[in-house]
DNA sequence: AAAAATGGTGAAAATTATTTTCTTCCTCAT
DNA sequence: ATGAGGAAGAAAATAATTTTCACCATTTTT
């Protein structure tokens, strides 16, 4: 708790009634209030405008201007400790909620990042270099992140699949074989559509990668080549939402690492797919 | 170098002769101009009020008063101890990739969250909440980003589509009404297939929502909601990745905020939606 | 080359915000 | 009871901001 509100806070009680009040308001609701005129604070605080300057000047600011600025100031200032990751609840401020989910991904692209083992992504890179097809499976939320994959493979050139129907993942895992890559992705791990295709395209023979949470699973337990996001706090109720973000990252990582590992083979189709969709554009007009 | 700032070091060059004076000023005394009113500010700098009360608008803040606070907002974050945004070039060690994209991550998430205006939060949330219809647009990155979106919704009972087709996007659109929001997603905030469908829902009557790099673009000009994800160094060259995480991010907090506000509405809903998920795999027998 | 349209600009008007003054009302001590 | 003192809002005064408008310069059209 830091210089303005702190002071409201201690000496709140010295004050005439209707200041209590405002200084009230002020630190249940300091960040709507930076946002508000002096007129509209007074209102939606049950004072008058004249009240709120008055205040601001028994506190030596120089006027509510310079009361709103200094405050706005201070809001800003960055969570000291980075606590660990919250959960959401009903009733929480606009605030704290954008603080919370910010703490709880920082977090999770820290903790990804630390207990990431660089040989396995070697190793990973290296099996998608050489693949001769790629099949990326993922349901829901992590098949997005699976498609997140395919689209970044496939601008570099690479035959990369992604399928978010659950038979044509089998289907497609069938027809795999020795030199392919099968990619699966799920959080949990245990997710059955995505270890059935993994479990069919390993018999195959393709060599298979998975990405999921930390800790023994089954998915993981099947897979050539096993990469890790960093699981969160059990009890997390929408723990989804920051293992996205991970996986991402993840994959981030990988693709960055394969462009860099592997530039002059792959960096001139990238730049090459992005000008192609310019000149695309162009033609049609825009 | 962050938001504003970068913004306007970026734009300065396709500026009114007055507004790049004014552009160079503010850069040059920063620290200065936040404590300056519209008129003083308009005095040292050599132009006139009307024109400061312009520039501030045509960047897209409310007024002047916005954009002085959100300056000064940014300036009392100090130079970043986290090191600053990397490009990734050929030949760096795994450990050297991964650390850059763990930093750049983390900057665009800090980044987006600080700059986040929390009462256009609450405006989006509101108008998702009591949205009839909700369309939402985005091409390639942004397309993921908008089916992530979509998929949150519907998890919770609303009437949600995204199309990845552009000419879908138009199609729906024109079906859109009065009571229905269009949510369009696109980092640069340029893409033309995003901002037709956008125009054209807009013309429908519907409430237009815009998630889009920081900086004025067309559309976000177009939208009645605007918010913003961090904008990266300029030529970072696949500044896509961060921005694609920085605007998930925004999508979670959105609907988190949805979530907290509405607690009883929703939850009951996505509790459901995973339980009978689960009942379903159940009874295929696994 | 002249005319028309467009766009940038500042002066002034209109609007809005802030501060000060003035008045009322309340409390408390005499 | 009464008046001193102070709290608080109404209204007035001041200041700041935004919008309108007229002007000029530039570009485009005829």
């Amino acid at each position: 708790m830091s210089g303005i509100l702190q002071a409201l806070r201690e000496q709140q009680h010295h004050m005439n009634p209707k200041e209590q009040i405002l200084a009230q308001f002020i630190l249940e609701h300091a960040h709507e209030a930076v946002h508000l005129s002096i007129t509209e604070l007074a209102g939606r605080s049950g004072t008058s405008a004249a009240t709120v300057s008055r205040f601001c000047r028994s506190l030596l600011f120089k006027g509510y201007g310079d009361f709103r600025m200094k405050l706005a100031a201070e809001l800003v200032q960055p969570v000291p400790a980075k606590p660990s990751y919250q959960d959401i609840v009903a009733g929480n401020t606009l605030h704290s909620i954008a603080q919370a989910i910010e703490t709880n991904h920082l977090r999770s692209i820290s903790d990804t990042t630390r207990q990431l083992d660089l040989t396995e992504v070697q190793r990973a890179v290296d099996a998608l270099h050489d693949a001769r097809r790629i099949d990326l499976y993922g349901m829901a939320t992590s098949g997005m992140v699976a498609y997140d994959c395919q689209q970044k493979l496939v601008r570099i050139g690479k035959m990369a699949q992604h399928w978010a129907d659950s038979h044509m993942q089998i289907t497609s895992a069938t027809s795999l074989g020795e030199g392919d890559v099968a990619f699966a992705f799920s959080y949990s791990g245990e997710t059955p559509e995505t270890l059935d295709a993994l479990l069919c395209a390993k018999e195959r023979g393709a060599t298979t990668i998975s990405l999921t949470k930390f800790g023994a699973n089954r998915i993981s337990q099947l897979a050539d080549i096993r990469l890790y996001a960093s699981s969160l706090e059990e009890g997390m109720r929408r723990g989804d939402m920051a293992s996205r973000i991970a996986q991402l990252h993840v994959v981030d990582i990988l693709f960055t690492a394969l462009l860099s590992l592997h530039f002059d083979d792959y960096v001139p189709l990238l730049e090459q797919s992005f000008q192609e969709v310019k000149k695309y554009r162009k033609e049609k007009g825009r």
